[in-house]
DNA sequence: AAGTAGACTTGTTTCC
DNA sequence: CCTTAACAAGTCTACT
């Protein structure tokens, strides 16, 4: 679930809550969501300070006081959960029916702090990982996600340069973190639409007009998603416990069979893109 | 090299 | 209504 928007919101969160923190404890259930020697993943943990959190794409990046970094991904249902005392400040996939009660039988790791505080991870699909890197092994890491929206290094010029000589679909590139960095399915069909683009286009028959619309997308779009702290389906909340508030802003995305709320004459579609949901307006995106 | 299908996993939804 | 197959917001691997 967890797109640039969401994880920026969940980063923001945890940065207000447990930076500072001291480890009081850490507690890997489920070892495969632990990259990595498990041992090792508790002993670097144990005592550990967390200093910052960071976020690279989809990517948390926890810097800790030993000059090592925590990483973190939530993948598709990822959650982070942090409970003080009687609150519950989470962030994450979440569903309807979910346990709010923790730890719960999707918890896979948990961290404790000295204040009695607690950090649960749950995945209920585990895709998600955490794993502990070195600074050069961070780098490393880094140098896979391509260019960050929200920051000044994407411009026009960065983006019209990544569409050059590609072959693929408009919302294929959208959606390769390698070139444009946290891009998931949701807000790369809105991107389309934003730009009246089809997702399936091939990159090549892209006008210059459009691939600047589908650059404003990106930044018009994430802006306001981040504003709004992600978007929230069923009863997902955010990392200081409020609902994510962007799902009412949402054109296409989960809206099959509506009427299109830009042409009103068209009906929005759901086809089946590169093996996931694709939704776009037939009328008015080219 | 670039592009894409398949795999990973578990719970929910949808269709018959 | 029950059963079952399809589907789900991400990314890595392996293949063409």
């Amino acid at each position: 679930m967890p797109e640039l928007p969401e994880v920026e919101t969940i980063r923001r969160g945890l940065d207000n809550q447990i930076a500072g923190l001291r480890i009081k404890s850490v507690q890997v259930k489920k070892a495969r969501l632990v990259k990595g020697s498990v041992k090792k993943f508790i002993a670097v943990l144990t005592g550990n300070v967390f200093l910052k959190f960071n976020r690279r794409g989809k990517l948390l990046i926890a810097a800790l006081k030993s000059g090592q970094f925590l990483l973190i991904h939530l993948k598709m249902t990822g959650q982070l959960i942090y409970q003080h005392g009687r609150q519950l400040i989470a962030g994450g996939h979440s569903f309807v029916g979910m346990d709010w009660r923790l730890p719960n039988r999707h918890t896979h790791i948990i961290f404790s702090f000295r204040n009695g505080s607690r950090l649960f991870f749950n995945d209920l699909r585990q895709f998600g990982y955490m794993k502990i890197v070195s600074k050069i092994e961070l780098e490393k890491e880094l140098k896979k996600f391509g260019i960050e929206p929200l920051t000044a290094g994407f411009s026009l010029k960065n983006f019209v340069e990544i569409f050059a000589n590609k072959k693929t679909s408009a919302k294929a590139l959208l959606m390769n973190q390698k070139f444009i960095a946290g891009l998931g399915n949701i807000y790369a069909d809105e991107v389309c639409f934003y730009a009246k683009v089809k997702p399936s286009r091939r990159v090549p028959s892209l006008t210059e007009g459009e691939i600047k619309k589908l650059y404003q997308g990106c930044r018009v779009i994430l802006a306001k998603a981040v504003k709004a702290r992600g978007t929230t389906f069923s009863d997902y909340v955010d990392a200081d416990g409020r609902q994510g508030g962007f799902i009412k802003f949402l054109k296409v995305y989960g809206r099959k069979g509506e009427k299109c709320r830009r042409c009103r004459r068209g009906v929005i579609v759901k086809i089946k893109q590169g093996g996931r949901g694709t939704h776009f307006c037939p009328q008015c995106q080219q």
